[in-house]
DNA sequence: TAGTTAGTTCGGTCACTAGACGAACAAAGT
DNA sequence: ACTTTGTTCGTCTAGTGACCGAACTAACTA
């Protein structure tokens, strides 16, 4: 990218990239006037990102009354970024294309070796990813990675992941980026996902989101004022943790987290072995509650009387405008329809919660909005506060290949 | 304020207030090297900044190698904040000046007479700490009010105030601001007690903060990444409405709050009287447990518990560098040390919990903290994002006369 | 043909920089 | 006590980059 040294400069190239991203095919004039900027420098500017080959022309206006405009638009594929999300199961890597439409895609299960290993298997998968596309390696500018676990805030290294072994005592980041050789961030997965629900379906009203995702255990994603709140320890939404539940005095609950300890799956799971003497599934549970189980209807009324009350906690602390549930068992509509009323039962103000819209390709979606926001930032404003680029998201079906 | 149409211009103008703001008396050439602009740029700006009586020489430097050189420093008295703190039974006004420091305060009872009648004594208070100080009226530039009620996300009328009668019913916000003829910003007390400890105590780092207080209410103020987070509906940290403490699916706990009826005023006199048959003030239950008395301190460590556990929901929420409690209850060191061993019981990760360091005055320096951002804003970088100023907090003893 | 819109050319202004320069000063040497 | 050296401050000058307004051309509709 030309570099423009003077910083009036990279303001207004940012707002004509940003008024051309969000606004599809437009004329110079109708950039010019959407900015305030004169038409001069608007044709200065979008002439120069041709002949970089970040815009392109799309043909010409017709029917209105005057002249022809020649619009433009960016160019799609003129960079790309990757977003990885990685699994404890499995690892699944996007590229994305600058509108955010998935380009190419490519699945594996999780390295079972773990550490450097995990850093290989990303950097084949992205490589394969682009192969399948056609796609050159020098157009992925940004790599985002979800990872299952808690990020150091200072470091930005990973300290609790279970899921997936040796990860946690590297320098993964780094690792991974001098592997890769392009910027690399690595954000909690259960955050990116909060952030691709909110790219995906709140985007424009600058709301404060929630997302809630229940499995093999607890956590949630904030997004507060189009921001993600990582805490101070980066375990922000780690609501595992909140005194509900179980007794959160005993020792048991330091550990595991009281609330985890009746909501996810191994509470599940327990509790119907306990009243039944079975050892089943969540999704058996599920199936038996449908049969008619009168033990599995108790068994999941009682996870949803404590997800309502999580959710109550998290709706009394800092109000969302919304909470969205997803996760393995999150996601399924029967525990959905027990949640809500039973909200309403120990809340008084009304929490709207919605289902996610993306399933399994939230945190996929959140790491292309930031890996895109990310490459804006490098390419057109440089760092200039102020002159962030929000990219519109794509085309909902981008992401909704096989949602759970 | 000169108004240089100039967008450039503005960012330089607000990068050479801010450098001078921040470091205290400096030289021009020192402002050049921290700002990146050229001394020549530097020396034009400050040159109109002495013109229009922001900035002002203070001698020169001395002792080092080199021509000495002439330093300034901001004209603190150049233009006044006035922050209000507007409470069920008083009303206290503070006229800060550009530095931050409480240039004259003024306190009186609350008129009973609520609505329109508050704002006419708003004013009044305002004029007459003016003239207490000497200071022209149109010195003032912003008026900051913190109130006891949940704002109105749209429009920010007061919604529920029940300690100030008639005060949800009008449009305050206009009206006083009508009645001042200067900017006015309504806010929540408590979140302005969040933004005054933030600032006093907590700035630089960037640190997320929550400050707690227990009083007559229990309620929440929370900082997150040095902003104020106000939720969807203006009730984010209502913790109030936890459903920890009391059980949260009865109806009584819909309405007051599950946690409120364990923990705060009524809380704690109600479980006395219902130990020992006797009515006693909070003030009087503390002087028994400090004499001796069983219940007193079973009363008092039942209200920690509960407190304790709602600070762990916070945290497993928000995850902040440090929780600050403060409140007429909060205040308390006895409750303080009651609290803290309990946390470590129930939540897993250690919380910094810390006493109020600014008492009663923590939401009058919250309010003169925005007001003085707000009138940065407005006098220098009018708007332009990312050039925001923050002003370096005054000596704390500015704001600890009668702390409680 | 009249009116409207798109886009270019031209001249001028504003803000910023780089580098040269003189002034003012501390410290070290004579 | 005086000079020299090196440093820093602040000003001056020339030059560049970016922007705008206005005039103008081009293209189109009605």
């Amino acid at each position: 990218m030309a570099d423009p040294s003077n910083i009036s400069r990279r303001i207004t190239l940012s707002a004509v990239v940003q008024a051309i991203t969000t606004y599809g095919p437009v004329s110079r004039a109708s950039v010019a006037k959407m900015t305030g900027l004169s038409k001069q420098t608007v044709s200065e500017v979008v002439s120069s990102l041709e002949q970089d080959g970040w815009v392109q022309t799309v043909g010409r206006t017709e029917g209105n009354i005057g002249r022809r405009a020649v619009v433009y638009e960016i160019v799609p594929d003129a960079a790309m970024v990757a977003s990885v999300d990685l699994g404890g199961t499995k690892v699944r890597a996007a590229l994305c294309n600058l509108s955010g439409a998935v380009v190419s895609e490519a699945t594996e299960p999780t390295s079972r070796a773990g550490g450097v290993e995990v850093i290989s298997q990303i950097a084949a998968l992205i490589a394969q990813a682009a192969r399948q596309a056609d796609i050159p390696a020098e157009k992925i500018r940004v790599a985002v990675v979800g990872v299952p676990g808690v990020l150091e805030a200072a470091t930005g290294n990973i300290r609790l992941a279970p899921n997936i072994s040796g990860i946690d005592s590297i320098d993964f980041p780094a690792l991974l980026q001098a592997r890769l050789g392009v910027e690399v961030l690595v954000e909690n997965d259960v955050n990116l996902a909060a952030l691709g629900e909110h790219w995906m379906t709140h985007q424009g009203e600058r709301d404060d989101l929630v997302y809630l995702s229940i499995g093999t255990g607890i956590g949630a994603g904030l997004v507060i004022g189009g921001q993600l709140v990582r805490g101070a320890n980066g375990a922000a939404g780690e609501v595992g943790y909140l005194p509900l539940g179980a007794d959160p005095f005993e020792p048991e609950s330091l550990k595991v987290g009281a609330l985890e300890r009746m909501s996810a799956t191994s509470a599940i799971v327990g509790h119907y072995a306990a009243l039944t003497g079975q050892v089943a599934s969540v999704p058996e549970i599920f199936d038996a509650a449908a049969a008619g189980s009168a033990a599995a209807v108790q068994v999941l009324e009682r996870a949803a009387s404590y997800i309502a009350r999580a959710i109550a906690a998290i709706a009394a602390v800092v109000d969302p405008a919304c909470v969205v549930i997803g996760g393995s068992i999150g996601a399924r509509d029967e525990l959905m329809r027990m949640i809500i009323p039973e909200i309403q039962r120990c809340f008084a103000r009304p929490v709207p919660v919605e289902a996610s819209v993306l399933g399994d390709h939230a945190a996929l979606a959140g790491g292309a909005s930031i890996a895109l926001s990310r490459l804006h930032v490098a390419l057109f404003s440089q760092g200039l506060p102020g002159a962030e680029i929000t990219v519109p998201p794509p085309k909902l079906a981008s992401y909704q290949e096989d949602v759970a």
